[in-house]
DNA sequence: GTAATTTCAGACAAGATAGTCTGAATATAT
DNA sequence: ATATATTCAGACTATCTTGTCTGAAATTAC
C-alpha cells in the first residue's frame, strides 16, 4: 500500500495521467501503458477493467483496441477515481482507530485531522486530470 | 490498514494514550489493555513488546507487572511512536507511487502533497502524548 | 520451593492485497 | 475465412498484514 492510496489506485491515476497526454480520440493498449508506467500486465488490464465498468474508461477490443478516457479530461477530477478504486476511508474513518470517534465524540486528533483531511479533499476534487497532466508535463522536462 | 497508520501503529498509540492516563508509576498489564481497548489480547502483546524493546515503554515481568511509559508522557511526541512502528513512509513516498518523483523531478502532486506532508508531520510532532491524553479526557465526558 | 501471574519468543493460521496465468470473446486486417 | 491483436473473465499463486496459539522465562506472594 502506498501512503494514502492503496496500489491499485495510484496504478489506477498514473494511468489515467498517461491517457490524458493521449490524442482524445486515440485508443492505448494495456501493453503500451504497462509498459511505459512499469506496472504488471494483467494486474493494471484488472484495474483497466474496473475503471471502465465504472465508466471513467471507454474500452475497444481487437486491433488497435485499448482504453480511453469517457469524458474530456477536463471533466475528471481525482476524487471520482480514488472513490471508484478505494472508496471513500479517508473522508469517514477515524485517524487513530478509535470506532466510537465522530464529531459528537471525537478523539484527541479529530479536529486537526478534518483539517489535513479537508485539505486532502480538496487537493483531490479540484485537480481535474487535465491539470494534472498539464503540471505532469511541465515537471518531467 | 487504517488511513495514514497501519492497524499496528493505531493500536500503539491507542495503548500508550492509555498509559498516559495512569499513574507514572504503575504497570497496566495486556490483559488489561487489551480488553479496555479491544484489541486482540496477543497482538497487542507483540506491539507493546515492540514498543519496549524502542525503549519507548518499559515493561515488567510477574504478577503486577505490565507496561508503563518510559518517560513523562510530556516527552514523548506521536511521531516517535509512529516511527517506531510504521517507519517514515509518508516522508519519503510519492503519494502517486511514482518511483522517480523527488524535489528535482517532481509529480504533479508533489508540491500540493508537500503541503498536507508538512502538516502531518507538524501535527504528530508537536503533539505530545501528555497533550493527546488531556485533550481526549476532556472529549470524552 | 511452589503456585500464580505476568512478559517474552517464535511458530502458526487467517485475511487482505498484489500479482500471474490461461483461455475465451471480440474486433480488425488481409 | 483466417490470422492477429486486443479486452474480458475467472481461477490461481505470492506476499504482506493481522491475528492465534503454545510454551518458556521471570517475578511475586505465600
Amino acid at each position: 500500500m502506498g501512503i494514502i492510496f492503496s496500489r491499485q489506485c495510484e496504478y489506477a491515476l498514473q494511468a489515467i495521467l498517461h491517457l490524458a497526454s493521449q490524442p482524445r480520440d486515440s485508443m492505448t493498449s494495456i501493453r503500451e501503458l504497462a509498459a511505459k508506467l512499469d506496472i504488471p500486465y494483467h494486474f493494471l488490464a484488472k484495474i483497466l477493467q474496473s475503471l471502465a465498468t465504472k465508466g471513467i474508461l471507454n474500452s475497444q477490443r481487437g486491433p488497435a483496441g485499448g482504453f480511453a478516457l469517457s469524458k474530456p479530461p477536463e471533466e475528471i477530477n481525482l476524487i471520482s477515481v480514488v472513490e471508484a478504486i478505494d472508496g471513500l476511508a479517508i473522508s469517514n474513518q477515524c485517524v487513530l482507530g478509535f470506532p466510537e470517534c465522530g464529531g459528537s465524540n471525537p478523539c484527541a486528533l479529530h479536529h486537526q485531522w478534518g483539517d489535513i483531511r479537508e485539505a486532502v479533499q480538496k487537493m483531490l476534487m479540484n485537480k481535474s486530470i487535465a491539470k494534472l497532466s498539464r503540471e505532469t508535463r511541465l515537471s518531467r522536462t
